[in-house]
DNA sequence: AAATGGCCTTGACACAAATCAAGCCGAACC
DNA sequence: GGTTCGGCTTGATTTGTGTCAAGGCCATTT
């Protein structure tokens, strides 16, 4: 829980930190459509090509820390990152779950409100935040989307303040698994198993409870027949159940 | 806390249901200067108030619930207004308690995402939704303004998943007593005391505590001496102190 | 193939906060 | 001026989740 793998060094030579190869441009990315960038016609897909970096990362690296000034933002195109706030204390509250088609900088902030660290193999597009913000403040339809992420985002944090507040571990499991399966879906694995690159403890700090009343309502709700357990993931077997389940 | 008060009838005729003088414009506005309108310039000010209502309501109003179309957004001018969501079984989740300055519908949903009601009297500036966002795809720096206020409000809500996720009731008692009185500060009620327009029950509710632990958090701090209790507020002995637990 | 270590599960017990219950206080009302 | 009622406090008890502890499983190392 406390190790925070190594920290990135931004000084560092375009593509001597990879360990993949970059993807070409933005308008052969398949992560496009999914991302930001949908808001960006094709003549800007070619002049942001020229200030995108594409980067790749294995697992628990640290993108970016908490309190450090923030001086990219970034697009996700694969793989996982935990965003988490820690108390002076060493007790850790994980924020959210980036995925695949995740903008990571809705609030263009100054500087970073929490820390980024890679569950898996990462891939992103990092972008300076400088260039980003003249970009957003010459395409108006480009602010408008930013916007609409911003929205989203106040949307499912008010959704957690609500688990976090007021529901019990059982209601909290079953909503991480369906609103991980939500968005699993939206970025099209088609999978009837639900893959969980991250580990118990990050499962547990996201939903505010130890790693052991994880371990124990997941192993309540297989008992239940509600779900599945299966290596690296999750199998939900009644849908309705759990919804029923997670909306308290 | 179930009581819902009286539902806002919309289809009312300007002034029928104010219980205080309307405010003449935008420009003599004293709330200006916190609010949304600060992005606004002379000229602007004088199109804006061709669109916005004053209004007027008496404690226990309901602006608007969860659920319902959004055919407005909000400017709160004076008064304390609670936003909450429920669940099925009753369960009350707020969301946050918005005052003096403060926007409603920063995210521009279509529709509610939860209910806002009036804690005591409040004075409010009622914009049709559709028409302001009209205004903002014409003024880029009143969509700025907008996507600053969300940046903000994603800020608070991360904020308060943690506190929720990870602090215990006298941290979190700390910590509310502290950012209210920070946001009372911004509005220039300077004053020793804190007043806390919102019941206990309110507070439980905010904290994701019950009523009771609230009571006995607050006494505590109290017999430690680093609060006083007083009517309608609180007052802060020890701001150090309180500040080192609310971090946690 | 034995040893190591990370991750997960399960059991026993402890404790912080919830629940249940009683009573206080001040405001509103008859 | 007594009664009622809502909001708040405080005490006794319960309970859901945390803490502590042990062991299993699997991948990696030697």
């Amino acid at each position: 829980m406390k190790s925070m793998g190594p920290i990135l060094q931004d000084n560092a030579k375009p593509g001597e930190r990879d360990h993949a190869p970059h993807i070409a441009n933005c308008s052969t990315c398949t992560t496009r459509h999914l991302s930001i960038c949908a808001a960006l016609g094709h003549e800007e897909l070619l002049t942001f090509d020229h200030v995108v970096q594409h980067r790749s990362f294995p697992a628990k690296t640290v993108l970016f820390e908490q309190g450090a000034k923030a001086d990219f933002v970034f697009s996700v195109s694969e793989g996982t990152i935990r965003l988490f706030r820690l108390l002076p204390d060493g007790r850790r509250q994980i924020i959210g779950f980036a995925i695949k088609g995740d903008f990571l900088g809705v609030a263009m902030d100054e500087v970073h409100e929490y820390t980024a660290e890679a569950v898996d193999y990462i891939r992103v597009c990092r972008i300076p935040r400088a260039g980003f913000a003249v970009m957003l403040d010459e395409k108006p339809h480009l602010m408008k989307k930013l916007h609409q992420l911003a929205g989203r985002e106040i949307h499912n944090s008010q959704d957690q303040i609500v688990l976090l507040g007021r529901k019990n571990a059982e209601e909290r499991v079953a909503a991480f698994l369906l609103s991980f399966r939500e968005r699993l879906a939206r970025i099209a694995t088609k999978s009837v198993t639900i893959p969980l690159p991250m580990s118990r403890q990050d499962i547990a700090d996201y939903l505010g409870l130890t790693i052991e009343t994880v371990s124990r309502t997941i192993s309540k709700l297989a008992r239940e027949k509600l779900i599945v357990v299966v290596p690296d993931g999750i199998r939900i077997l009644d849908v309705d159940h759990l919804m029923a389940l997670a909306d308290g």
